[in-house]
DNA sequence: CGGAAACCTCACGGGGCGTCAGATTAGTCT
DNA sequence: AGACTAATCTGACGCCCCGTGAGGTTTCCG
């Protein structure tokens, strides 16, 4: 895509795309097996086949890497998102709240690793980690919020909760859940349920509806 | 506490304690200012006023100290976790539920950095570090899981609900917003806003009530 | 085909890691 | 106090990764 700088700030050729992708994808690999802080420059490097020396033609450090992986797993979120574009109040709400959180709990199977980094890097503070965080979890958090604000003008959200702020602890939530399932399920506790108690929470901090 | 051990298997004189604590306590303090994977034992060291070698008596690595000082914060849950040995049902449940909250964004604004490690280390499958973390989170989750079940077994909460299901759910919430309110605050949310709903949300889900 | 531009790597100084043999300190007994 | 012993600490070393800059190799284009 696009202008793609080197560290020097010269434009990309063809040549170079294919390395630096090539570089991205083995950094996400190394880091589906180790730990971020055994991700190691000269592994990846390694991987690609090709020399450390190369690596920093692309990438200040790993984590910089890492940033542009965790970019482009944001735009999976949008799919998941839009579940909350319809309404929830009507008979459908409590399929369409399982749906969300099903879906939500895959995009997490499926970007663990990463997930794990960014919001490492965010909460230590990294203003990049942080910003890439909001632009994800914005996606659903607005239109949590929005939809907690029209069933609280309706009356059906009692005026003490702010929506903004219930939203923030839904996603919150839905994050940790997501990261967390894989130790609670060896603990006695379905998948299904998981998602089926998530669910109902969901759907009733939103609508404010009995289930 | 009693018997700790060096890394040979010694158990520890007089001398030997204190300069285990001092290495714990610096550890803790470099943690409160760099990200982990700068915390460099060659510096814990230094700021102790002793050698690498000292530190390797005493731990295999940093996670190790980080691992003993995780422990010991698994111990000040257990006055917050008792906020939930009262029933909620009646008049004070939601200022339980407040109190609860605010007392838990406390007790992470005290451990941040800890916490954070932790479960990192927790997340990317490290036993030791799930096993405190499962320590320190099942004061809370155990009592919120039996609350459910009661309130289940009253009518009020929907028999579809997992007790111990919402108890994850509710403490994944409480963790995540402990650990995310520093980045919501300055977005414009104010921090009695946030326990407010969040208080709300884990009352309603526990008793089932109205609020 | 030849030269310029783009891309890649060699080779190196710097620094943290983790170990172990040996030095230093504290404790104890006479 | 002196001297012996056990406990504790450290100097010094080999290893490996970091990040850089000068110089080599490939690609592109006329």
């Amino acid at each position: 895509m696009s202008q793609t700088l080197a560290i020097d700030g010269r434009p990309l050729g063809r040549r170079a795309q294919l390395t630096r992708r090539r570089l991205l994808d083995a950094t996400y690999e190394l880091l589906q097996t180790h730990g971020i802080r055994d991700v190691r420059v000269v592994e990846v490097a390694r991987k690609v086949g090709t020399s450390p020396a190369t690596f920093y033609q692309y990438f200040r450090d790993v984590d910089e890497a890492v940033l542009v992986l965790a970019d482009e797993a944001a735009e999976e979120v949008e799919p998941v998102a839009r579940l909350l574009d319809e309404p929830w109040n009507g008979k459908g709400g409590l399929e369409s709240a399982r749906d969300l959180v099903d879906r939500y709990f895959r995009y997490w199977d499926e970007h663990r690793a990463l997930m794990r980094v960014r919001n490492l890097a965010a909460d230590e503070g990294d203003q990049r980690f942080r910003d890439v965080r909001n632009r994800t979890l914005g996606q659903v958090t607005d239109r949590i919020a929005e939809a907690v604000a029209e069933n609280q003008r309706a009356g059906r959200v009692p005026p003490e909760i702010t929506p903004y702020s219930a939203a923030a602890a839904m996603v919150s939530m839905l994050e940790r859940m997501a990261s967390y399932h894989f130790d609670l399920e060896p603990r006695g506790v379905t998948r299904r349920e998981l998602v089926e108690t998530t669910a109902r929470i969901l759907h009733h901090t939103i609508t404010g509806r009995k289930t």
